[in-house]
DNA sequence: TGTACATCAGTGAACGCGCGTTCACTGATGTAC
DNA sequence: TGTACATCAGTGAACGCGCGTTCACTGATGTAC
């Protein structure tokens, strides 16, 4: 919310209004879904006229890539900072889905069906490669490692291009994955609705996914 | 793609367009997503003026409404088949996965991310309901059941509007349950790109977490 | 088999709408001397 | 501290566009006698 201290009053503005813009951006995803964000709507809301907007972003592409950037920031820092505080695996997967029942919206602009023809910037894969630097560091703290590796461990270990330099072994590299994926299996069906009408209690679920990949 | 014989021409050619038109529908859904749509381009693609497929559909929404009806029965009916054939859940796991790959949008429109204000029509609850039964019936078969149940079990039983009359046990339904949330996961991962770049190959683990669940 | 009539697929003009985006402008805010 | 100038936020008019949808119509196809 706030910009850095040494700056003129009126850059000062011109990032409040950005940040503005944005919030209403996000109160629009959320009503009828991020295909139907439109900077007039947003203008008119605001109070203002459309040309407005293109003072704070050249074009409507340009808003929504920062949203996807915002969103993917605000997960990295948020998996980040419980990390930091000495989170488990665990404490991860109850941060995931607190953050993604906050805002449904957000998380399927990040994890849902994507646009053909539209490409995600490109400084998001370095935030995602982040996210899973921390799912490895905590799949190492918790893994023993010590069970013969399966032909998937074999496969990952060749095909590790996503965890860098990381020093994660073979078996905590598929953990992360399958953490990953299994989690986001039960969320994103549960934020969609699936779930809906069924009878049972998605956050049960999550839990017993989440009890089976860190044994807690 | 073939209707009842017993039909007047007449007949036969409404359903004949009508098959066209939502054919193009796909084709144009695949191109750019649901959420570009648009009864003028379907109708200028077949070479027909925009007003011409009011004939054929009330309007947008019944189109899109009868696309999720298809794709559902679509599926619904692939698993249905293969399960009479004698599929275990293993072969199940790769008719879902065949059907996902053969066209990401369609996968995505049943079971991607929702337009909040829109419902599905209310018969897709029931063809979920029968899809669900299909993995139901091969939990049951490869599952011993002998294990005493888990948490998980004991609330499924108590919260089971789900499975209808279906005679699965709790260890079944856990069982069901988890083959899609964990299926899903990496398939919709999959299909929306979040593994390009990552280098692994996301059919290894889509075996791997099925070979978890089936134990073959 | 031929004629009279009804059905109905498809057209073209027209509607109002909201969209993204450009442009020349006004007026307030900040800067330099 | 006051004046002259530059910066820049925001406006209103205007653009072309494609959308969904309606309406009165034409002309081909099918039906009844």
């Amino acid at each position: 919310m706030a910009k850095a201290d040494a700056s003129t009053p009126r850059q000062r503005y011109r990032a409040q209004v950005r940040e503005e813009i944005k919030e209403h951006a996000w109160q629009q995803i959320a009503a009828a879904g991020a295909s139907a964000l439109s900077l007039n709507a947003i203008a008119k809301r605001m109070g203002m006229s459309g040309p407005a907007l293109y003072r704070y972003f050249a074009n409507r592409d340009e808003l929504i890539t920062e949203l996807v950037r915002d969103a993917y920031r605000d997960l990295a820092a948020t998996v980040h900072a419980r990390a930091e505080a000495g989170a488990g695996l665990g404490d991860l997967a109850d941060a995931l889905r607190q953050w993604a029942l906050d805002d449904p919206q957000r998380y399927f602009l990040v994890y849902g069906t994507p646009v053909p023809g539209y490409h995600a910037p490109e400084d998001t894969r370095q935030i995602a490669v982040e996210i899973m630097g921390v799912l490895l560091d905590a799949s190492m703290a918790e893994q023993p490692s010590a069970a013969p590796p399966t032909p998937l461990d074999t496969h990952l270990a060749e095909h590790r291009a996503w965890a860098g330099a990381h020093p994660a072994p073979p078996s905590a590299l598929r953990h992360a994955l399958t953490f990953w994926t299994r989690l986001h299996g039960v969320l994103s069906l549960e934020l969609a609705g699936h779930f809906t009408g069924m009878g049972f209690d998605p956050a049960e679920l999550y839990a017993t996914e989440t009890e089976t990949l860190t044994g807690r």
